[in-house]
DNA sequence: GTGAAAGCGCTAACAC
DNA sequence: GTGTTAGCGCTTTCAC
């Protein structure tokens, strides 16, 4: 394999001015330039990365710390349009992307700061873990430059983007309650997610706005599965049969409530609204097209790679990011009726 | 940072010592070694994978080369489940990822072989790849150890990895021919994809088999996409009222064959029937529920990431895999009737 | 069982 | 403009 000592000999000159010349310094002679660039291509030389991240002390790497490579994420593909985004970004700069691991056994045993040292990556996107996650306290304490995707923490090494979970829950109340719907519940995530503490903040909001007073045992955790918050919505919509909406912090989530309606003997969206969170790619093609709130995955992990990159540049770079929703109105909302 | 020099320093042995003990080597006193194991906890050592590779000449990466990051590559998900055993696989192993990117023009100015080189990855895993695209070329003259998948090249650093594309048509075939199917249409992907070429070998051997003519005026492409094959199926429906029966060689496709027929004023599967390729997520939630081959796609880079690590480790590894497929019967295939 | 020394391929003072 | 030199953190002969 080429190096540049090889160019150094072949070109009669040492391998300190074809480092300059390949880095493209203004310190040397046109000619020697252009011999050395030929001759390099000649050669078929590929500097070696290794070698040039040791002493530079940087690898010109970013690492990737998700936990979404499970049977469950293939389904709302949160991860993967994240990662897209990611790439998509990465691909326009020199940073190249590894990939780590969080969900292994073994991986547990390395540390957030180990993994991250050991392959000096210059910084970090960590995405879908929770704020209970050992990893994250790591984070703030570690100096390695990172971004948070969805959990607010900002610190002079630590950036985060996000979308306004808050407004975006309040644009879902305020389309159910437009339809007539007063009597509405929510089915949420769980505690350890700060989306899902955003979104009850929103949807809370968005009652009070219209006077409509918030009933916590309205408002129920389904762990962002499908299963449990069919449950979780049986059991709701068994118990007050003057529920006619119910809010979903997560598409997935969404699915279930409308096959517990469905159970119960009812149709969405005639007897019970439902609006779900996120406007995954099934969210379209279900049978009804589900109403939701969409955010755009994809921009997320592009944002969160830019951002990274700005704070690998600078210092002075912006510290947080929040992405707007959209309100998607499918077939899952209707006019209020009364069902009891 | 810590580095084994701190470490010799602390101990009060040299950096070859420590190097030994950490590394595990028979020839270090338990004392010492004990020692030096401790101390390392206590400095926070983590070790530079930069300056070991660079010495070592390799790095315990291993690089992805995948081109699917697009937004059609978000519906049917292949490229995420993948990377998701992919992923798996590695996280057994003391092997990091290492993500790659084709689609970016800027990349394509790097070379496969460049793109392997500068990162010094151990070994690559290709995938999406065309047949004619030329990094697959490189591939073949390059001596990076490398894992393709449904592509089948086998060398001395070349392996491969891919479902039984021929048996996987074949089924389809068959399940549409005791259905009483006779005049079955085929759509197919491109010709530069290996799989396309496959089905279509097991399409024409299906129908061989039970003494059905192959025309070739009813085996049309789709490019892989949902629009192009609804095009095609529309033509073909139209000019042809006798096809009762259309196999697509992927599950997209297949939808675009589906609405094609619905356009028509016809219905799956009372007229016509549809059975496709992949048994994406959708293809569950699509109404009607899409017949398909389903391929296990997980499986597919599971085995990739472990025949690559393989070929690392010895010599005399296996060159190819072939996985197996399996029928999926839904709602859009059923018993043949004449509709012309 | 342990250490000295060389070197992996590169960059970056510092001279000239 | 160009070369000399040192050194990034590690592994690996080769001595002892």
């Amino acid at each position: 394999m080429t190096t540049i000592k090889d160019i150094a000999r072949a070109a009669g000159v040492s391998i300190t001015t074809v480092s300059r010349a390949l880095n493209g310094y203004s310190d040397v002679s046109e000619k020697t330039r252009k011999k050395i660039i030929e001759l390099s291509k000649e050669l078929n030389y590929s500097p070696n990365t290794l070698a040039r991240g040791l002493v530079m002390n940087k690898s010109k790497t970013i690492g990737l710390l998700v936990s979404g490579f499970s049977k469950e994420s293939i389904k709302d593909n949160f991860t993967f349009e994240v990662l897209a985004g990611i790439n998509q970004y990465a691909a326009e700069t020199d940073y190249d992307l590894v990939l780590f691991n969080t969900n292994s056994t073994m991986q547990r045993e390395k540390t957030y700061t180990q993994l991250c040292r050991e392959r000096r990556v210059d910084g970090v996107i960590l995405q879908g873990i929770r704020t209970d996650d050992p990893y994250l306290q790591e984070v703030v304490e570690s100096n390695i430059p990172c971004v948070l995707i969805d959990i607010p923490v900002e610190t002079d090494n630590v950036a985060f983007v996000s979308t306004d979970n808050v407004l975006g829950a309040e644009k879902a109340v305020n389309h159910l309650i437009e339809l007539g719907h007063r009597n509405i519940a929510m089915i949420n995530g769980h505690d350890h997610a700060f989306v899902s503490r955003e979104r009850l903040k929103g949807f809370k909001q968005g009652l009070g706005a219209h006077g409509i007073p918030f009933r916590e045992e309205w408002a129920v955790n389904g762990e962002f599965t499908e299963k449990e918050a069919e449950k979780a919505a049986l059991e709701l919509l068994k118990k007050y049969p003057e529920i006619t909406a119910v809010f979903c912090a997560s598409d997935l989530m969404a699915f279930g409530a409308v096959k517990a309606v469905s159970t119960l003997g009812m149709s969405v969206p005639q007897d019970v609204s439902i609006i779900g969170y996120d406007d995954i790619l099934l969210a379209e093609y279900f049978s009804p097209g589900l109403t939701t709130i969409a955010q755009d995955r994809q921009m997320l992990g592009f944002s969160a790679a830019r951002l990274l990159t700005e704070m690998l540049q600078e210092e002075s770079a912006p510290k947080h990011i929040v992405l707007e929703t959209k309100l998607k109105i499918r077939q899952t909302t209707a006019q209020a009726r009364n069902r009891s």
